[in-house]
DNA sequence: GGGCGAGGTGTACGGCGTACACCTTCGATA
DNA sequence: TATCGAAGGTGTACGCCGTACACCTCGCCC
Protein backbone atom coordinates (compact mmCIF):
# COMPACT_ATOMS: atom_id res chain seq x y z
CA UNK A 1 0.00 0.00 0.00
CA UNK A 2 2.77 2.41 -0.37
CA UNK A 3 1.32 5.55 -1.80
CA UNK A 4 2.86 7.58 -4.71
CA UNK A 5 4.09 10.19 -2.67
CA UNK A 6 3.02 12.49 -6.02
CA UNK A 7 -0.62 12.31 -7.05
CA UNK A 8 0.00 13.32 -10.38
CA UNK A 9 -3.76 13.16 -10.81
CA UNK A 10 -4.40 14.91 -13.76
CA UNK A 11 -1.24 15.17 -14.90
CA UNK A 12 -1.67 15.15 -19.02
CA UNK A 13 0.23 12.90 -21.34
CA UNK A 14 3.34 11.44 -19.65
CA UNK A 15 5.97 12.61 -21.05
CA UNK A 16 9.01 9.87 -21.70
CA UNK A 17 11.86 11.70 -19.25
CA UNK A 18 10.86 11.32 -16.13
CA UNK A 19 11.12 14.83 -14.10
CA UNK A 20 13.87 14.73 -11.91
CA UNK A 21 11.79 13.97 -8.33
CA UNK A 22 12.42 16.83 -6.32
CA UNK A 23 13.70 16.83 -2.67
CA UNK A 24 11.76 17.66 0.26
CA UNK A 25 11.97 17.42 3.27
CA UNK A 26 10.87 13.72 4.03
CA UNK A 27 13.58 12.97 1.94
CA UNK A 28 16.43 14.81 3.47
CA UNK A 29 15.63 13.55 6.80
CA UNK A 30 14.64 9.79 5.72
CA UNK A 31 18.35 10.33 3.63
CA UNK A 32 19.85 12.02 7.20
CA UNK A 33 18.54 8.85 9.40
CA UNK A 34 20.25 6.34 7.11
CA UNK A 35 23.58 8.29 6.94
CA UNK A 36 23.57 8.84 10.18
CA UNK A 37 22.85 4.94 10.80
CA UNK A 38 25.91 4.38 8.69
CA UNK A 39 28.62 6.75 9.55
CA UNK A 40 28.03 7.73 12.54
CA UNK A 41 26.29 11.51 14.07
CA UNK A 42 29.83 13.09 14.17
CA UNK A 43 30.27 12.30 10.26
CA UNK A 44 27.13 13.63 9.85
CA UNK A 45 27.67 16.76 7.86
CA UNK A 46 25.24 18.99 5.54
CA UNK A 47 27.93 18.71 2.65
CA UNK A 48 28.09 15.02 3.44
CA UNK A 49 24.40 14.69 3.24
CA UNK A 50 24.16 17.25 0.19
CA UNK A 51 26.62 14.53 -1.95
CA UNK A 52 24.39 11.62 -0.24
CA UNK A 53 21.35 13.03 -2.21
CA UNK A 54 22.98 14.43 -5.36
CA UNK A 55 23.01 17.70 -4.86
CA UNK A 56 24.78 20.83 -3.64
CA UNK A 57 24.99 21.85 -0.20
CA UNK A 58 22.55 24.89 0.04
CA UNK A 59 19.81 22.78 -1.43
CA UNK A 60 18.69 21.43 1.76
CA UNK A 61 18.71 24.43 3.52
CA UNK A 62 15.62 24.92 1.22
CA UNK A 63 14.07 22.14 3.26
CA UNK A 64 15.10 22.76 6.85
CA UNK A 65 15.90 26.03 8.35
CA UNK A 66 19.15 24.74 9.42
CA UNK A 67 21.68 21.45 11.17
CA UNK A 68 19.22 21.94 14.81
CA UNK A 69 16.43 21.58 12.42
CA UNK A 70 17.37 18.53 10.49
CA UNK A 71 18.54 17.33 13.96
CA UNK A 72 15.13 17.81 15.29
CA UNK A 73 13.34 16.07 12.28
CA UNK A 74 15.89 13.03 12.23
CA UNK A 75 14.46 12.65 16.29
CA UNK A 76 11.02 13.14 14.55
CA UNK A 77 11.92 10.03 12.38
CA UNK A 78 12.95 7.57 15.00
CA UNK A 79 10.42 8.59 17.72
CA UNK A 80 7.91 7.75 15.25
CA UNK A 81 8.61 4.38 14.78
CA UNK A 82 7.69 4.01 18.42
CA UNK A 83 4.73 1.64 18.87
CA UNK A 84 1.45 3.12 20.30
CA UNK A 85 0.33 2.15 23.39
CA UNK A 86 -1.61 -1.27 24.29
CA UNK A 87 -4.41 -0.92 25.54
CA UNK A 88 -5.69 -2.88 29.11
CA UNK A 89 -6.05 -2.38 32.31
CA UNK A 90 -2.23 -3.28 33.55
CA UNK A 91 -0.69 0.28 33.80
CA UNK A 92 2.88 -1.17 34.88
CA UNK A 93 3.00 -3.94 32.25
CA UNK A 94 1.62 -1.50 29.62
CA UNK A 95 4.44 1.47 30.30
CA UNK A 96 7.40 -1.60 30.54
CA UNK A 97 6.28 -2.91 27.13
CA UNK A 98 5.75 0.28 25.48
CA UNK A 99 9.50 1.93 26.94
CA UNK A 100 10.76 -1.41 25.15
CA UNK A 101 9.17 -0.61 22.02
CA UNK A 102 10.97 2.80 22.34
CA UNK A 103 14.02 1.24 23.30
CA UNK A 104 13.99 -1.30 20.20
CA UNK A 105 13.21 2.00 18.10
CA UNK A 106 16.15 3.33 19.52
CA UNK A 107 18.75 0.41 19.04
CA UNK A 108 18.14 0.76 15.25
CA UNK A 109 19.66 4.31 15.27
CA UNK A 110 22.81 4.51 17.98
CA UNK A 111 22.82 8.18 17.44
CA UNK A 112 19.54 8.90 18.96
CA UNK A 113 20.67 8.56 22.72
CA UNK A 114 23.07 11.55 21.85
CA UNK A 115 21.07 13.78 19.53
CA UNK A 116 17.71 13.68 21.43
CA UNK A 117 19.77 14.61 24.75
CA UNK A 118 20.80 17.86 22.87
CA UNK A 119 17.70 19.15 21.69
CA UNK A 120 16.52 22.45 23.71
CA UNK A 121 12.69 21.91 22.07
CA UNK A 122 10.74 18.85 21.84
CA UNK A 123 8.79 18.27 18.44
CA UNK A 124 5.05 18.26 17.96
CA UNK A 125 5.44 13.88 17.86
CA UNK A 126 7.96 13.72 20.52
CA UNK A 127 5.09 16.13 23.07
CA UNK A 128 2.49 13.35 21.84
CA UNK A 129 4.61 10.42 23.43
CA UNK A 130 4.96 11.84 26.38
CA UNK A 131 1.61 12.70 26.15
CA UNK A 132 0.35 9.15 25.83
CA UNK A 133 2.58 7.87 28.36
CA UNK A 134 1.73 10.51 30.68
CA UNK A 135 -2.26 9.11 30.09
CA UNK A 136 -0.92 5.39 30.40
CA UNK A 137 -0.14 6.40 34.57
CA UNK A 138 -3.38 8.58 34.81
CA UNK A 139 -5.00 5.98 33.27
CA UNK A 140 -3.75 3.07 35.88
CA UNK A 141 -4.86 5.64 38.40
CA UNK A 142 -1.81 7.15 39.61
CA UNK A 143 -3.00 10.72 40.76
CA UNK A 144 -1.09 13.74 38.61
CA UNK A 145 0.93 14.77 41.45
CA UNK A 146 2.82 11.37 41.45
CA UNK A 147 2.59 11.35 37.63
CA UNK A 148 4.79 14.45 37.37
CA UNK A 149 7.49 12.96 39.92
CA UNK A 150 7.06 9.56 37.65
CA UNK A 151 7.92 11.47 34.90
CA UNK A 152 10.82 13.45 35.87
CA UNK A 153 12.12 9.91 37.68
CA UNK A 154 11.90 8.21 34.36
CA UNK A 155 13.94 10.74 32.73
CA UNK A 156 15.51 9.66 29.57
CA UNK A 157 14.41 5.96 30.10
CA UNK A 158 11.19 6.77 28.56
CA UNK A 159 12.96 6.40 25.60
CA UNK A 160 14.28 3.31 25.90
CA UNK A 161 17.88 4.33 26.65
CA UNK A 162 20.13 5.25 29.65
CA UNK A 163 23.53 7.05 28.68
CA UNK A 164 26.37 4.45 29.39
CA UNK A 165 28.69 6.96 31.32
CA UNK A 166 32.07 5.78 31.08
CA UNK A 167 31.59 2.53 29.76
CA UNK A 168 33.70 -0.36 30.46
CA UNK A 169 37.71 -0.21 28.39
CA UNK A 170 38.26 -2.46 26.30
CA UNK A 171 40.93 -4.93 27.34
CA UNK A 172 44.23 -4.87 25.01
CA UNK A 173 44.15 -7.96 22.63
CA UNK A 174 47.75 -8.88 23.34
CA UNK A 175 47.15 -11.40 26.49
CA UNK A 176 50.28 -10.42 28.00
CA UNK A 177 49.39 -6.98 28.23
CA UNK A 178 46.15 -7.48 29.59
CA UNK A 179 47.30 -9.54 32.19
CA UNK A 180 48.89 -7.05 33.40
CA UNK A 181 46.77 -4.38 33.23
CA UNK A 182 44.36 -6.53 34.69
CA UNK A 183 46.50 -6.92 37.47
CA UNK A 184 46.76 -3.52 37.84
CA UNK A 185 43.67 -2.46 37.69
CA UNK A 186 42.85 -5.16 40.75
CA UNK A 187 45.28 -3.08 42.75
CA UNK A 188 44.16 0.22 42.20
CA UNK A 189 40.43 -0.34 41.55
CA UNK A 190 39.68 -3.62 43.14
CA UNK A 191 36.18 -2.98 43.75
CA UNK A 192 35.23 -2.08 39.77
CA UNK A 193 37.04 -5.48 39.22
CA UNK A 194 35.12 -7.09 41.60
CA UNK A 195 31.54 -6.21 40.43
CA UNK A 196 32.94 -6.33 36.97
CA UNK A 197 33.10 -10.15 37.22
CA UNK A 198 30.30 -10.61 39.28
CA UNK A 199 27.02 -12.28 37.82
CA UNK A 200 27.90 -12.68 34.41
CA UNK A 201 27.37 -15.67 32.16
CA UNK A 202 30.76 -16.68 31.08
CA UNK A 203 33.28 -16.39 34.08
CA UNK A 204 35.58 -17.79 31.60
CA UNK A 205 36.74 -13.67 30.47
CA UNK A 206 38.55 -12.28 33.33
CA UNK A 207 37.53 -9.02 32.50
CA UNK A 208 33.91 -7.83 32.36
CA UNK A 209 33.08 -8.04 28.47
CA UNK A 210 29.69 -9.99 29.13
CA UNK A 211 27.26 -6.99 30.31
CA UNK A 212 24.08 -7.41 28.96
CA UNK A 213 22.41 -4.63 28.41
CA UNK A 214 18.58 -5.44 27.59
CA UNK A 215 19.29 -6.73 31.52
CA UNK A 216 20.22 -4.01 32.97
CA UNK A 217 17.65 -2.03 31.12
CA UNK A 218 15.37 -4.28 32.29
CA UNK A 219 16.47 -4.39 35.64
CA UNK A 220 16.75 -0.49 36.34
CA UNK A 221 13.11 -0.33 34.89
CA UNK A 222 11.78 -2.68 36.96
CA UNK A 223 13.15 -0.99 40.26
CA UNK A 224 11.70 2.32 38.81
CA UNK A 225 8.15 0.83 38.06
CA UNK A 226 7.51 -1.46 41.15
CA UNK A 227 8.93 1.75 43.37
CA UNK A 228 6.24 3.85 41.63
CA UNK A 229 3.54 1.17 42.35
CA UNK A 230 4.54 1.25 45.94
CA UNK A 231 4.09 4.42 45.94
CA UNK A 232 0.84 4.67 44.15
CA UNK A 233 -0.25 1.86 46.63
CA UNK A 234 0.52 3.58 49.47
CA UNK A 235 -1.45 6.93 48.35
CA UNK A 236 1.79 8.81 48.12
CA UNK A 237 1.61 12.56 47.58
CA UNK A 238 4.27 15.75 47.95
CA UNK A 239 2.61 16.98 50.77
CA UNK A 240 4.26 14.49 52.50
CA UNK A 241 7.70 15.52 51.66
CA UNK A 242 8.62 14.59 55.25
CA UNK A 243 8.01 11.73 54.83
CA UNK A 244 12.45 10.88 55.48
CA UNK B 1 39.24 44.90 33.24
CA UNK B 2 42.06 42.81 32.86
CA UNK B 3 42.30 41.31 29.48
CA UNK B 4 44.56 38.47 30.29
CA UNK B 5 45.45 36.15 32.98
CA UNK B 6 48.65 37.09 33.46
CA UNK B 7 48.75 40.76 33.24
CA UNK B 8 52.45 41.34 31.79
CA UNK B 9 51.55 43.04 28.84
CA UNK B 10 53.68 44.50 26.38
CA UNK B 11 57.25 43.52 27.64
CA UNK B 12 58.81 44.37 24.32
CA UNK B 13 62.65 44.46 24.76
CA UNK B 14 63.30 42.12 27.13
CA UNK B 15 63.28 43.64 29.97
CA UNK B 16 60.09 41.87 31.87
CA UNK B 17 59.41 43.12 35.43
CA UNK B 18 57.72 39.94 36.44
CA UNK B 19 59.11 37.01 35.12
CA UNK B 20 55.88 35.62 33.19
CA UNK B 21 54.69 32.37 34.34
CA UNK B 22 54.55 29.42 32.52
CA UNK B 23 51.65 27.57 31.65
CA UNK B 24 50.84 23.91 33.06
CA UNK B 25 48.82 21.52 32.06
CA UNK B 26 46.86 22.50 35.84
CA UNK B 27 46.38 25.71 34.80
CA UNK B 28 44.60 25.34 31.43
CA UNK B 29 42.68 23.18 32.48
CA UNK B 30 41.48 25.64 35.54
CA UNK B 31 41.24 28.34 32.99
CA UNK B 32 38.93 25.93 31.04
CA UNK B 33 36.88 25.16 33.44
CA UNK B 34 36.53 29.01 34.35
CA UNK B 35 35.93 29.83 30.74
CA UNK B 36 33.01 27.37 30.40
CA UNK B 37 31.09 28.07 33.36
CA UNK B 38 31.10 32.04 32.05
CA UNK B 39 30.64 31.50 28.12
CA UNK B 40 28.94 27.77 28.29
CA UNK B 41 31.03 24.89 26.57
CA UNK B 42 29.74 25.43 23.40
CA UNK B 43 31.99 28.61 23.04
CA UNK B 44 34.96 27.20 24.17
CA UNK B 45 37.26 26.85 21.86
CA UNK B 46 41.00 26.07 21.93
CA UNK B 47 41.08 29.64 20.19
CA UNK B 48 39.12 30.70 22.63
CA UNK B 49 40.68 29.75 25.52
CA UNK B 50 44.53 31.12 24.92
CA UNK B 51 43.26 34.07 24.27
CA UNK B 52 41.89 33.98 27.62
CA UNK B 53 45.48 32.81 29.29
CA UNK B 54 47.10 35.36 26.56
CA UNK B 55 48.50 32.93 24.72
CA UNK B 56 48.74 31.85 20.94
CA UNK B 57 46.43 28.98 20.32
CA UNK B 58 49.16 26.65 19.44
CA UNK B 59 50.61 26.88 22.65
CA UNK B 60 48.06 24.83 24.02
CA UNK B 61 48.84 21.77 23.06
CA UNK B 62 51.95 21.78 25.04
CA UNK B 63 50.19 20.93 27.93
CA UNK B 64 47.20 18.84 26.47
CA UNK B 65 47.62 16.46 23.51
CA UNK B 66 43.91 17.56 21.75
CA UNK B 67 40.86 19.59 22.71
CA UNK B 68 39.19 15.60 23.54
CA UNK B 69 42.14 15.38 26.09
CA UNK B 70 40.81 18.99 27.56
CA UNK B 71 37.78 17.83 28.07
CA UNK B 72 38.57 14.63 30.05
CA UNK B 73 40.99 17.32 31.95
CA UNK B 74 38.15 19.34 32.77
CA UNK B 75 35.83 16.50 34.15
CA UNK B 76 38.68 15.46 36.43
CA UNK B 77 38.64 18.94 37.70
CA UNK B 78 35.01 18.91 38.79
CA UNK B 79 35.48 15.35 39.82
CA UNK B 80 37.82 16.21 42.62
CA UNK B 81 35.38 18.67 43.99
CA UNK B 82 32.99 15.87 45.26
CA UNK B 83 33.38 15.04 48.83
CA UNK B 84 34.80 11.96 50.21
CA UNK B 85 32.83 9.13 51.62
CA UNK B 86 31.29 9.84 54.96
CA UNK B 87 32.22 6.16 56.92
CA UNK B 88 28.97 4.98 59.33
CA UNK B 89 27.03 1.44 59.23
CA UNK B 90 24.21 3.53 57.03
CA UNK B 91 25.36 2.39 53.26
CA UNK B 92 22.18 3.94 52.31
CA UNK B 93 22.39 7.30 53.89
CA UNK B 94 26.00 7.32 52.77
CA UNK B 95 25.77 7.01 49.31
CA UNK B 96 22.45 9.63 49.63
CA UNK B 97 24.76 12.42 50.96
CA UNK B 98 27.87 11.04 48.53
CA UNK B 99 25.57 11.10 45.15
CA UNK B 100 24.34 14.52 46.64
CA UNK B 101 27.38 15.75 47.01
CA UNK B 102 28.51 15.04 43.47
CA UNK B 103 25.46 16.74 42.42
CA UNK B 104 26.30 19.55 44.64
CA UNK B 105 30.07 19.91 42.60
CA UNK B 106 28.13 19.48 39.37
CA UNK B 107 25.50 22.10 39.56
CA UNK B 108 28.70 24.50 39.86
CA UNK B 109 29.52 23.19 36.24
CA UNK B 110 26.62 23.25 34.38
CA UNK B 111 28.54 22.16 31.08
CA UNK B 112 29.91 18.98 33.22
CA UNK B 113 26.86 16.76 32.64
CA UNK B 114 27.19 17.09 28.82
CA UNK B 115 30.53 16.67 28.59
CA UNK B 116 30.98 13.65 30.84
CA UNK B 117 28.31 11.76 28.98
CA UNK B 118 30.49 12.43 25.50
CA UNK B 119 33.64 10.75 27.40
CA UNK B 120 34.67 7.48 26.16
CA UNK B 121 37.33 6.90 28.71
CA UNK B 122 37.02 7.41 32.07
CA UNK B 123 40.14 9.56 33.43
CA UNK B 124 41.84 8.11 36.73
CA UNK B 125 39.95 10.16 39.14
CA UNK B 126 36.36 9.48 37.24
CA UNK B 127 37.59 5.40 38.47
CA UNK B 128 38.21 6.19 42.33
CA UNK B 129 34.91 7.99 42.42
CA UNK B 130 33.32 4.78 41.29
CA UNK B 131 35.17 2.64 42.90
CA UNK B 132 34.55 4.11 46.42
CA UNK B 133 30.71 4.08 45.49
CA UNK B 134 31.04 0.56 44.44
CA UNK B 135 32.70 -0.02 47.80
CA UNK B 136 30.11 1.70 49.76
CA UNK B 137 27.26 -0.67 48.73
CA UNK B 138 29.69 -3.48 48.87
CA UNK B 139 30.75 -2.61 52.65
CA UNK B 140 26.64 -2.52 53.31
CA UNK B 141 26.67 -6.11 52.61
CA UNK B 142 25.10 -5.60 49.13
CA UNK B 143 26.38 -8.81 47.00
CA UNK B 144 28.95 -7.86 44.23
CA UNK B 145 26.26 -9.15 41.80
CA UNK B 146 23.43 -6.81 43.04
CA UNK B 147 26.16 -3.94 43.43
CA UNK B 148 26.81 -4.72 39.54
CA UNK B 149 23.53 -4.29 38.52
CA UNK B 150 22.64 -1.53 40.91
CA UNK B 151 25.43 0.57 39.48
CA UNK B 152 24.05 0.57 36.14
CA UNK B 153 20.88 0.97 37.18
CA UNK B 154 22.05 4.59 38.82
CA UNK B 155 23.44 5.40 35.43
CA UNK B 156 24.48 9.17 35.22
CA UNK B 157 22.35 9.84 38.34
CA UNK B 158 25.75 8.92 40.16
CA UNK B 159 26.91 12.11 39.17
CA UNK B 160 24.20 14.10 41.00
CA UNK B 161 22.58 14.82 37.20
CA UNK B 162 19.46 14.06 35.42
CA UNK B 163 20.02 14.67 31.99
CA UNK B 164 16.58 16.96 31.57
CA UNK B 165 15.48 15.51 28.24
CA UNK B 166 13.36 18.22 26.24
CA UNK B 167 12.78 20.69 28.74
CA UNK B 168 9.19 22.69 29.41
CA UNK B 169 9.29 25.42 27.11
CA UNK B 170 8.97 28.65 28.12
CA UNK B 171 5.87 30.21 28.16
CA UNK B 172 5.99 33.87 25.79
CA UNK B 173 5.89 36.93 27.95
CA UNK B 174 3.02 38.28 26.14
CA UNK B 175 -0.18 37.53 28.53
CA UNK B 176 -2.28 36.70 25.02
CA UNK B 177 -0.05 35.00 23.13
CA UNK B 178 1.10 32.57 26.32
CA UNK B 179 -3.58 32.44 26.76
CA UNK B 180 -3.55 30.98 23.69
CA UNK B 181 -0.66 28.58 23.70
CA UNK B 182 -2.01 27.43 26.72
CA UNK B 183 -5.48 26.85 25.52
CA UNK B 184 -3.95 25.30 22.53
CA UNK B 185 -1.61 22.86 24.28
CA UNK B 186 -4.38 21.96 26.82
CA UNK B 187 -6.51 20.51 23.72
CA UNK B 188 -3.46 18.64 22.27
CA UNK B 189 -1.22 17.47 24.64
CA UNK B 190 -4.40 17.74 27.85
CA UNK B 191 -2.50 14.57 29.32
CA UNK B 192 1.19 17.01 29.61
CA UNK B 193 -0.83 20.20 31.05
CA UNK B 194 -2.33 18.22 33.33
CA UNK B 195 0.66 16.77 35.39
CA UNK B 196 2.70 20.48 34.29
CA UNK B 197 0.01 22.23 36.57
CA UNK B 198 -0.47 18.89 39.60
CA UNK B 199 1.50 19.68 43.19
CA UNK B 200 3.04 22.95 42.12
CA UNK B 201 3.82 25.35 44.79
CA UNK B 202 2.78 28.43 43.01
CA UNK B 203 -0.53 27.38 41.77
CA UNK B 204 -0.79 30.75 40.45
CA UNK B 205 1.14 30.64 37.85
CA UNK B 206 -1.00 28.63 34.71
CA UNK B 207 2.04 26.71 33.05
CA UNK B 208 4.10 24.51 35.25
CA UNK B 209 7.24 27.01 35.84
CA UNK B 210 7.37 26.04 39.46
CA UNK B 211 8.92 22.47 38.84
CA UNK B 212 11.90 21.73 41.88
CA UNK B 213 14.83 20.21 40.17
CA UNK B 214 16.76 19.42 43.11
CA UNK B 215 13.10 17.65 44.75
CA UNK B 216 12.83 15.63 41.55
CA UNK B 217 16.11 14.48 41.64
CA UNK B 218 15.82 13.11 45.12
CA UNK B 219 12.42 11.71 44.65
CA UNK B 220 13.93 9.43 41.49
CA UNK B 221 17.10 8.84 43.69
CA UNK B 222 15.13 7.49 46.73
CA UNK B 223 13.07 5.28 44.67
CA UNK B 224 16.09 3.77 42.97
CA UNK B 225 17.90 3.75 46.27
CA UNK B 226 15.04 2.35 48.24
CA UNK B 227 14.52 0.06 45.43
CA UNK B 228 17.91 -1.58 45.93
CA UNK B 229 17.90 -1.84 49.55
CA UNK B 230 14.31 -4.14 48.93
CA UNK B 231 16.12 -6.25 46.42
CA UNK B 232 19.32 -6.19 49.25
CA UNK B 233 17.05 -7.57 52.02
CA UNK B 234 15.04 -10.25 50.19
CA UNK B 235 17.98 -11.64 49.27
CA UNK B 236 18.37 -11.19 45.66
CA UNK B 237 20.38 -12.47 42.91
CA UNK B 238 20.64 -12.72 39.33
CA UNK B 239 20.60 -16.51 38.93
CA UNK B 240 16.35 -14.98 40.00
CA UNK B 241 16.09 -13.68 36.80
CA UNK B 242 13.17 -15.58 36.05
CA UNK B 243 11.09 -13.70 38.97
CA UNK B 244 8.93 -11.99 36.63
C1' DG C 1 4.39 35.52 -23.55
C1' DG C 2 5.20 37.29 -19.32
C1' DG C 3 5.71 36.94 -14.69
C1' DC C 4 6.34 34.40 -10.55
C1' DG C 5 7.62 31.46 -7.08
C1' DA C 6 9.76 27.16 -5.74
C1' DG C 7 13.84 24.71 -5.94
C1' DG C 8 18.82 24.25 -6.96
C1' DT C 9 23.72 26.36 -7.56
C1' DG C 10 28.25 28.78 -6.80
C1' DT C 11 30.87 31.59 -4.25
C1' DA C 12 32.48 33.25 -0.19
C1' DC C 13 33.08 34.19 4.81
C1' DG C 14 34.34 33.33 9.35
C1' DG C 15 35.06 29.81 12.62
C1' DC C 16 37.01 25.52 14.08
C1' DG C 17 40.93 21.90 15.42
C1' DT C 18 45.50 21.17 14.66
C1' DA C 19 50.08 19.76 11.70
C1' DC C 20 54.48 21.64 11.19
C1' DA C 21 58.41 24.44 11.10
C1' DC C 22 60.30 27.86 13.56
C1' DC C 23 61.96 30.86 17.40
C1' DT C 24 62.97 32.05 22.54
C1' DT C 25 64.22 31.13 26.94
C1' DC C 26 66.75 29.16 30.52
C1' DG C 27 69.07 25.94 33.40
C1' DA C 28 72.67 22.40 33.31
C1' DT C 29 76.99 21.47 32.04
C1' DA C 30 81.96 21.86 30.13
C1' DT D 1 81.71 31.93 31.35
C1' DA D 2 80.36 29.83 26.90
C1' DT D 3 77.52 26.43 24.96
C1' DC D 4 73.81 23.53 24.12
C1' DG D 5 69.57 21.15 24.26
C1' DA D 6 65.14 20.76 25.58
C1' DA D 7 60.87 22.81 27.03
C1' DG D 8 57.70 26.20 26.01
C1' DG D 9 55.58 29.61 22.77
C1' DT D 10 54.60 31.44 17.85
C1' DG D 11 53.00 31.99 12.92
C1' DT D 12 51.29 30.10 9.06
C1' DA D 13 48.52 27.15 6.68
C1' DC D 14 45.23 23.33 5.63
C1' DG D 15 40.94 21.21 5.36
C1' DC D 16 36.89 20.85 7.45
C1' DC D 17 32.39 23.00 9.07
C1' DG D 18 27.64 25.78 8.86
C1' DT D 19 25.48 28.99 6.18
C1' DA D 20 24.50 34.10 4.01
C1' DC D 21 23.57 35.81 -0.37
C1' DA D 22 23.06 36.55 -5.12
C1' DC D 23 21.95 34.12 -8.89
C1' DC D 24 19.93 30.82 -12.24
C1' DT D 25 16.35 27.58 -14.09
C1' DC D 26 12.47 25.60 -14.47
C1' DG D 27 7.20 24.75 -14.80
C1' DC D 28 2.83 26.82 -14.06
C1' DC D 29 -0.91 30.11 -14.49
C1' DC D 30 -2.82 34.36 -16.14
Amino acid sequence: MSRTENGTHGEKGGSARFPRIPLNRERVLRAAVGLADVVGIDSLSMRNLAQGLGVAPMALYKHVANKEELLDGMVSVVVAEIDPPLPGPDWKGAVRERVLSARHALLRHPWAPQVIESRTQAPPIVLDYMNSLIGMFLAGGLSADLTHHVMHALGSRMWGFTQEVFPTPQPPANPEAREAMFRQAAETYPHIVQIATAGLHDEGSAVGRGCDDQFEFEFALDVLLDGFERLHNQGWSSASRAQR
